[in-house]
DNA sequence: CACTGGTTTCAGTATTTTCCGAAACCTCGA
DNA sequence: TCGAGGTTTCGGAAAATACTGAAACCAGTG
């Protein structure tokens, strides 16, 4: 039954491979994804070398992206004691996954964008002609909806599990 | 006072090339993404030489990613009778625009992904050792809460703008 | 049927992003 | 202060992506 380690090995493999893909989709470098989900499955936290060694990659692009994990908040890096290399884990509680790449893509996506529109609709608050009228109206509109998914975002981040998953059952019941 | 108009076309521009950049930002290509915000903002429907020449992209360029926005929903060509040319127009409603690219979304972001999860899952239904359990834990896991994140995204494209705007309400108060 | 105005495709080029590999850099213990 | 083990940085190579320009194509009209 060594046979069974064989399997969950490709298995793993499988997992790693198509969520580097899946990364690569939503604009997140296809290493960052392969590194999330290598340590989302690695039963113990793993050592830059150890993760160099998984996934066929350089040192420099293994600590860019280990680096960049960490200050999306997804891993974090833990000391063994009398160890003197640093190991990495990723929190595998999907839920938290959830809010953590939800406040940061709020923060990349929805922010900077809040930011233009408001610029935008300041800038032609004023306008008399039909037509500064209607863009002026249309920016307006944009940014109360963004600022609107932006609490949202804010606040469905904020949740604990079990409100959510109630909620979400209400929304869908 | 033609003055306003100068201004209007500025904050229009500005417009147009933030959006730009915002669209790269989220895995949109720069060109499509200013068509896009061309568009939304344009009094009248545009010829695809209009666009060339308010982007000053190539034609190539320019039909391609009028294509594209076509395809995602964002917008749609409208024939001027007695013309022959093609005019694109954009969907001017903030929440169509909204449910259209959350679908979109969904299609190219979280259906693969239940895809890959729900076989890794799978894969390793049956497995005994520690391990294994372990890991199809973690899948299983993340596959109900994808499925979940799916059916949500489903519902609330499918809502009206009224009752997401009351249930948004009732959420944020 | 051939001309005109318009659309679509695509090979090659430019730009952007990602990655490697190696050197520079820390830090602790001897 | 030196050396070993480990981390960080970075210039340039490689890969992926976007864009151009021009040719092929298509549909009405004279």
């Amino acid at each position: 039954m060594n046979d069974e380690a064989t399997r969950l090995q490709e298995a793993r493999d499988e997992f790693v491979a198509h969520w580097g893909a899946l990364g690569t989709q939503w604009g997140i470098n296809r290493t960052m994804a392969q590194i999330h989900a290598l340590l989302m499955t690695a039963p113990a936290p793993m050592s830059t070398d150890e993760v160099m060694e998984a996934l066929s990659v350089s040192r420099g692009n293994a600590h860019t992206n280990l680096k960049e994990l960490i200050a999306w908040g997804l891993i974090r890096s833990v000391v063994k004691k009398g160890e003197r290399r640093e190991y990495f884990e990723a929190d595998k509680d999907v839920w938290n996954i959830f809010t953590t790449v939800a406040k940061e893509r709020k923060r990349r996506e929805i922010e900077p964008a809040l930011g233009v529109l408001h610029q935008c609709a300041a800038e032609t608050k004023e306008m008399e002609t039909p037509a500064g009228k209607q863009f002026h109206e249309q920016m307006r509109q944009l940014e109360e909806f963004v600022g609107f998914a932006s609490k949202v975002a804010d606040k469905v981040a904020g949740m604990k599990h079990g409100f959510a998953v109630q909620l979400a059952a209400k929304l869908l019941g």
